[in-house]
DNA sequence: TTTGTCAATTAGCTGA
DNA sequence: TCAGCTAATTGACAAA
């Protein structure tokens, strides 16, 4: 898409282009500062159930090379006699780190082979409640990354492992970024339709001056007629511009300078 | 080397 | 049944 046209036929035109911004486009979410008191702070039942509770104790295992952590999980919960905790579900989530640990890994896959001999292990996947997921969101909406300390204490307010914690807000994130570029992707569809449709008026302006310029011989004989010929208003900064400012022939003249518009700025440059 | 983050992906759950 | 959502995993990468 050309932006801005200069003179190629000796006219001594000169094109500019502006374009309006979009109002109010704000960055992603609306950043709320919230001031939380202890007393707000909620203390929720663990709902989530990996449990093996009865009913989920005849359910199939989930792939052998699953997730390592589920299962270890889900066959040490086995042997809980408090299955419907969602802390003593995730309370020892091996990370990806600690899964690499060879010595780890044996142990590990060990037990895995004896559990699902033992039950059956389906991977349940944990469904966060409504006040857990409003209490993360209000702190996503503070802070989109937890430091460590951070991450524990909302963990343990939430009673769910940190770890957990820290998935969500990469989660989160994500699905920020998602609709981030969503939206600067709609921003630009149309930025780029403005500036074609800016850009065809303008050849059209263009055109015409030139018609203009050869069926007026006139003009040439008569300057003054002639700048007042190229009299035309830059439709960005509405300044009205001649033949004497911005050119060095004192030829026509349409617009000072180009005025190119940033999508991410919002700034047009007049 | 450790640690935190990200992108890509997998897979369970849910509502239409 | 299937698409969409989302919790969770994995591997790569950068910074300290």
């Amino acid at each position: 898409m050309s932006m801005g046209q200069e003179d190629t036929c000796g006219t001594n035109l000169v094109l500019g282009l502006s374009y309006d911004s979009h109002s109010g486009h704000g960055h992603g979410e609306t950043i709320v500062k919230l001031e939380r008191s202890s007393a707000n702070m909620i203390s929720l039942e663990p709902s989530l159930t990996l449990g093996l509770s009865s009913d989920t104790h005849g359910s199939t295992m989930a792939k052998v090379d699953g997730s390592k952590a589920w299962m270890e999980e889900g066959s040490r919960l086995a042997r809980q006699s408090s299955p419907q905790s969602t802390v003593s579900m995730f309370s020892h989530t091996k990370t990806k780190r600690e899964n690499s640990m060879k010595s780890d890994e044996t142990e590990r896959v060990s037990s895995r082979v004896s559990d699902e001999e033992e039950e059956g292990n389906a991977r349940k996947k944990l469904r966060l409640t409504k006040e857990q997921s409003a209490l993360l969101e209000d702190k996503f909406k503070e802070q989109s990354t937890l430091n460590p300390k951070e991450k524990q204490n909302l963990a343990n307010q939430l009673n769910l492992q940190p770890r957990q914690v820290e998935v969500w807000f990469q989660n989160r994130r994500a699905r920020t970024k998602l609709k981030q570029t969503e939206v600067d992707r709609e921003t630009l569809k149309r930025c780029c339709e403005s500036l074609s449709d800016e850009n065809r008026r303008l050849q059209k302006e263009l055109n015409e001056l030139r018609a203009l310029k050869i069926a007026s011989p006139l003009c040439m004989q008569f300057p003054a007629a002639a700048a007042a010929a190229a009299l035309t208003m830059c439709p960005s900064c509405k300044r009205i511009t001649t033949g004497s400012e911005g050119s060095k022939g004192g030829g026509f003249v349409v617009a000072p300078r180009a005025h190119f518009f940033n999508p991410f700025t919002h700034s047009a440059a007049c």
